[in-house]
DNA sequence: CATTCTTACGGGATACGTAATTATT
DNA sequence: AATAATTACGTATCCCGTAAGAATG
């Protein structure tokens, strides 16, 4: 038996929220089934890959090198998926691969320029000027960044996927061609 | 839905070895299971990716897509593998990766640097030198170089996919603590 | 008629949700 | 109490083997 890719993104999930409960969320399924991949994926490593308690889930050892190795797989996979769907244009809705805040203070330039195979992560700020502040092949990465829980606007890819993830303190807005997200308590 | 390791493994088997047949002999398991993962592959991603017939199997152009990719994907995979191998040592035998023709001409240099991190292919010729052919980071790409099937001896590493992943055309000598696998013809 | 692929069917494992239980603060 | 994780259980899906059928040359 060998590690699956269902157990890397558990895994990365809960390096990344803290919490199995959190991680739940984040991947669009319930904790008990969070916990059975993370078990899962343990016994195939060979031994726990994070401390577990009420506070919450610390990674082992163990633990970080499986963390590191599954980002570089996902992006892998991310990478295919992205060249793959270039193939089915017509299957997918026209959209922009960019995050912003606030969406309104976008200039046009960074769009048409961030437009294409790179997810992109940005930040625009009050003087107009656009600050692109990671990169990424696909939504595992783009969505890992530490600048994404800063941002209180999001224009996503109209993928299905991204839109079940959403985390719990943000919450859609427009669904239809292309959906924003902000935090709950945006105004 | 989205592709599934196993599936990445079919489709790349299967571009190998040309036909159904022997992408299921490769892998180890029956041809129609082989038939199916390929079926889900090619609806996971939207199109044929074999053109198939009694000929053989040829990739699409989407095929070829994936296959690239799929490579990827799997080394990132071996290359995680390897590194968690590293943190149970106790629980596998020692035994040197690598793969010699004929294995008595191996001289002990190359044995020692090679043994490490790096699946090497290599050829120690009559003069006794040693060629290294390719490298790689795990069974997955160790086993698709096109120098494998011109070895009339291996030693390879002391893992069961390994073992179970033989070749129709090659068998196995012996089997414990080191496995080597000579041709059907070979005297 | 031989090789290749597909279809059909049954057993076993996995994934996931709901619900109940345990443990720590 | 409240939060976090595990355990228990039922259902749907997937994986794989065996067996039989269809197609090409």
């Amino acid at each position: 038996m060998d590690m699956e890719l269902r157990q890397l993104r558990a895994v990365l999930a809960i390096a990344e929220a803290g919490t199995l409960t959190a991680a739940a969320t984040r991947l669009g399924v319930t904790q008990p089934s969070v916990s059975e991949s993370l078990r899962r994926a343990e016994r195939v490593a060979g031994g726990a890959l994070f401390q577990r308690g009420p506070a919450g889930a610390v990674p082992t050892a163990l633990g970080e090198v499986v963390v590191a190795h599954a980002m570089a797989v996902l992006e892998a996979m991310d990478r295919f998926t992205a060249t793959a769907e270039r193939h089915h244009p017509a299957q997918l809705p026209a959209a922009v691969r960019f995050a912003c805040s606030p969406l309104a203070h976008l200039p046009e330039a960074p769009i048409s320029a961030l437009a294409g195979e790179t997810w992109c992560v940005g930040e625009s700020h009050d003087d107009g000027l656009a600050e692109n502040l990671a990169a990424a092949f696909g939504p595992t990465t783009a969505l890992s960044t530490p600048h994404i829980n800063r941002l209180s606007l999001e224009l996503v890819r109209a993928q299905h996927e991204v839109v079940e993830q959403t985390p719990a303190h943000r919450q859609w807005l427009t669904r239809h061609p292309e959906w924003t997200t902000t935090p709950a308590d945006h105004s």
